[in-house]
DNA sequence: ATAATGTTGTTAAATAAAAAACAATGCAAC
DNA sequence: GTTGCATTGTTTTTTATTTAACAACATTAT
């Protein structure tokens, strides 16, 4: 057993909170606070402390009893964890409405997530460049990823499209995928996909209207 | 009690679910497909039968037995009960990438979700439109809001700003804040709010990404 | 009509997740 | 040093979620 595959299963409910929990330290962390307890982060991201520190062990013994936790400290480890201790590369595929602002957020760089290339069919926007990233066409996909040694790939076209994208990257060095085409995906290969369905979370918002109460 | 606050708690899980429901039988129903078991069902979308059928019953008997769910009915009865059976008017704060990509997104209106206008503070935008919305000064937002009924605002802006618009708009009729800033934040007056991290999307797939191997 | 089949709605069991409790241990004060 | 305090890491308990089981019932075939 390897150490990576060996550790201890890890729930997905556990995952999702990791990277709020290296949000919420990095805040603190610019501030310049340099420890913290389980319960003084417990009341400041609304979650128990027990909730932290059981989630933090399945991970490490990241603290000190009597301390608490160094803020630096604990905020490189859940970068570890979390694998963004080192840059990734990732290229853009659509470079539409949603494509070009993904590939020109903001916060993506601070977190080493380096988007090098899009890629697009549409002629008038191949050869150009969109936030100073250049347009190339979807042809030159697969030998881009293998010459640069590409990571990730966002996934920003409609579905029908993204179906036959998916298929091309199986055969690629890639590690995943962000899809955002309206249909989940899955890979072989071992290639990741994280499937982001925005309708969907803005159907959930509706939901969370439709049966609360107006409060006046 | 009335019948909305009634309805027996409903977890976070099956919320989550639901959407995704609602996007499987959509596609069935595009399909001309006009019944389908819990067991089909749950074999096309990787979920077992079994919770199907309790997610279902949390809020009614939508099947038959025998027979199994008509399609059709059943994707209606979802949109009722995620509130997309009425459309919702939607504005977006910023018009920045982001706010621009999504007010623009192609899925949105087919469920009903229409983004009026956008709000912003740069000048060069105000007054332009921007996939045929108009882009009006962020000092008419709440008049605007009250004005035409809006229900939902969308937020895509950097968090510090973000902080200030959330406080003018619990003062307003709206029921919804669907948050891209990079922050977490809770309204009061029964606004809900739909905390959405990119980043943290895709820091989730740079964990699976390090915990994973390739399988060549 | 009647019987056989299929499939739900619902109850029960199993599993997983979260919260609480607490023993172990490092730190700070004296 | 020794004692008391704070806070973790870990175990136990509780709660929630998921899966399995099955009785009830509609549909279909005969």
């Amino acid at each position: 057993m390897d150490s990576k595959s060996s550790r201890k299963n890890i729930s997905q409910a556990i995952i999702r909170r990791l990277p709020r929990y290296y949000r919420y330290l990095g805040e603190l962390k610019a501030e310049g606070v340099e420890r913290i307890s389980s319960s003084e982060l417990s009341s400041l991201m609304n979650v128990t402390a027990s909730q932290i520190r059981q989630d933090l062990n399945n991970f490490g013994g990241f603290g000190q009893q009597g301390y608490g936790y160094n803020v630096e400290y604990l905020y490189d480890e859940i970068g570890k964890i979390l694998g963004i201790d080192r840059p990734h590369k990732i290229v853009t595929v659509g470079a539409g409405n949603l494509g070009s602002a993904l590939s020109g957020y903001q916060n993506f760089p601070r977190y080493g997530f380096n988007i090098l290339a899009m890629f697009d069919n549409d002629e008038a926007k191949i050869g150009s460049t969109i936030h100073g990233i250049p347009v190339l066409p979807v042809s030159k996909l697969t030998s881009y990823i293998e010459e640069n040694g590409i990571e990730i790939v966002i996934l920003a076209i409609p579905k029908e499209e993204a179906r036959q994208i998916i298929h091309t990257l199986e055969g690629t060095s890639i590690r995943g995928v962000w899809n955002f085409a309206h249909t989940d995906f899955e890979m072989s290969g071992g290639i990741v996909v994280e499937n982001v369905h925005l309708s969907e979370s803005l159907m959930r918002l509706s939901y969370e209207i439709a049966n609360s109460e107006r409060l006046d």
